[in-house]
RNA sequence: UGGGGAUUAGCCAAGCGGUAAGGCAACGGACUUUGACUCCGUCACUCCUAGGUUCGAAUCCUAGAUCCCCAG
């Protein structure tokens, strides 16, 4: 087996997905300095039409195709609106409806971007596709692997521990050897429109916006009780559990009172529709000592047999924690940790890294932490 | 309706005659391809009300209002 995405440059056809951010549009020149034949495709997976008729993803739209006249490479639009609502919209609610947080954008890498896209790119005659995450693939002994971006504050492997050999095979990641202020540096070189723009969060491809509002608009919200979960006081009232997501602080509207410190979401109770809050970021309901790991998926090696250390992430932008793996015969995998970990919350994903390899990850389905005190 | 104690921003709370700390919440921003966390900034021309003493009061005095506690 040879690493097919650089077999030949010259007759190699990339088709690199752009959305309007700088990071995408800077991979289109570096792959054409490689030689490769480059072809720039728009992705519209959400329509965002506000009360004024503006879409920005048809400002975003118009953007990649400025850049693309201006590297000089044909310049395609592909509508993946159905789809994106299909595999992604619907797993977010759905989760959401559990009480879970979910993290769309590693669904939305898996099924759009490295999905549906890439076979429409394959549909096109090309070779491989291109986006601008900040990550790495190389070809291992057979296999491909999944490393860090260079750049350790922007490493967006989090999001792509999903992907299997398969999609790997086919994918490039131009920007992931390069730090983000090279990145820049070579947009404005090029002078390309979106040299300045600000980098876009949020949902990818639904963006930023007020997250409870939005949410209103697709699950109906049943308030209830705010609940101090060490003392059983009732301290407060919710808008609706789905709004929020354990470890988080802002949003409680309950201040003052007790120690003075700021309060946390420690728990959700789906079946009283309660709350649970706690006081202070160090208590000890907030912390576990484990997790179970579904729907896990390995890049390389391809499956674990048996215990294993090595690192992991719980959450994007967070430091690498030591962690145990212990393989379970219905394929979840249990993780304990080096040290207490904080506010881990079932539905996001778990990453887990060999240094700088990311060697695959799943769902957090349930977290262990000591008994929490009566509720009665 | 006898005695005692309270009353400072949405909530806790410092201040004790010299011209309103701090925390929580909230709001704004930064960070961020999830939701979060985190960080930074803003937030009482005014201290229950009305008079008075004083060069000057949230701080002292008087009256009233409201709340709490102990007695009936």
């Amino acid at each position: 087996m040879k690493d097919l995405r650089f077999a030949n440059p010259a007759g190699t056809r990339v088709v690199v997905g752009m959305s309007g951010g700088v990071d995408p549009t800077v991979t289109a020149p570096l792959l054409k300095e490689q030689g490769l034949d480059v072809i720039g495709v728009f992705m519209k997976n959400w329509d965002d039409t506000d009360e004024s008729g503006v879409c920005t993803a048809d400002l975003d739209a118009e953007d990649v195709r400025r850049v693309c006249d201006q590297i000089g490479i044909p310049y395609y639009t592909v509508n993946f609106e159905e789809e994106y609502k299909d595999k992604v919209f619907a797993y977010f609610l759905d989760e959401y409806r559990r009480g879970r947080t979910p993290n769309p954008d590693v669904m939305c890498n898996r099924e759009i971007k490295f999905g549906e896209f890439l076979q429409k790119a394959l549909d096109l005659g090309a070779d491989v596709i291109a986006t601008g995450h900040y990550a790495r693939v190389v070809f291992e002994d057979g296999e491909y692997k999944l490393l860090r971006g260079v750049d350790a504050g922007k490493d967006q492997t989090y999001f792509l521990h999903a992907l299997d050999q398969d999609q790997l095979s086919r994918a490039m990641f131009p920007i992931g050897h390069l730090p983000k202020s090279e990145v820049r540096r070579i947009a404005e070189a090029a002078g390309l429109a979106t040299a300045k723009k600000k980098d876009s969060t949020g949902v990818c491809f639904i963006g930023e916006r007020n997250f409870k509002q939005f949410l209103s608009q697709y699950l109906p919200a049943r308030p209830g009780d705010m609940i101090d979960a060490t003392t059983g006081e009732v301290k407060g009232r919710h808008d609706g559990l789905m709004y929020y997501t354990l470890g988080q602080r802002q949003g409680l509207g309950i201040g003052g009172s007790g120690t003075g410190e700021p309060w946390f979401v420690a728990d959700k109770d789906l079946e009283r529709n309660v709350l649970y809050v706690v006081q202070g970021e160090r208590d000890p309901i907030l912390y576990s000592h484990g997790l179970t790991a579904g729907q896990v998926n390995w890049i390389a090696p391809a499956k674990l047999e048996a215990p294993l250390r090595c690192t992991a992430k719980f959450r994007y932008r967070q430091p690498d924690q030591g962690v145990t793996l212990t393989p379970r015969a219905d394929g979840t995998v249990e993780v304990a940790f080096d040290s207490p970990q904080k506010a881990i919350t079932p539905g996001q994903a778990v990453v887990f890294y060999d240094g700088e390899t990311c060697l695959g990850g799943g769902t957090i389905e349930a977290v262990h932490k000591a008994a929490l005190p009566s509720r009665s």
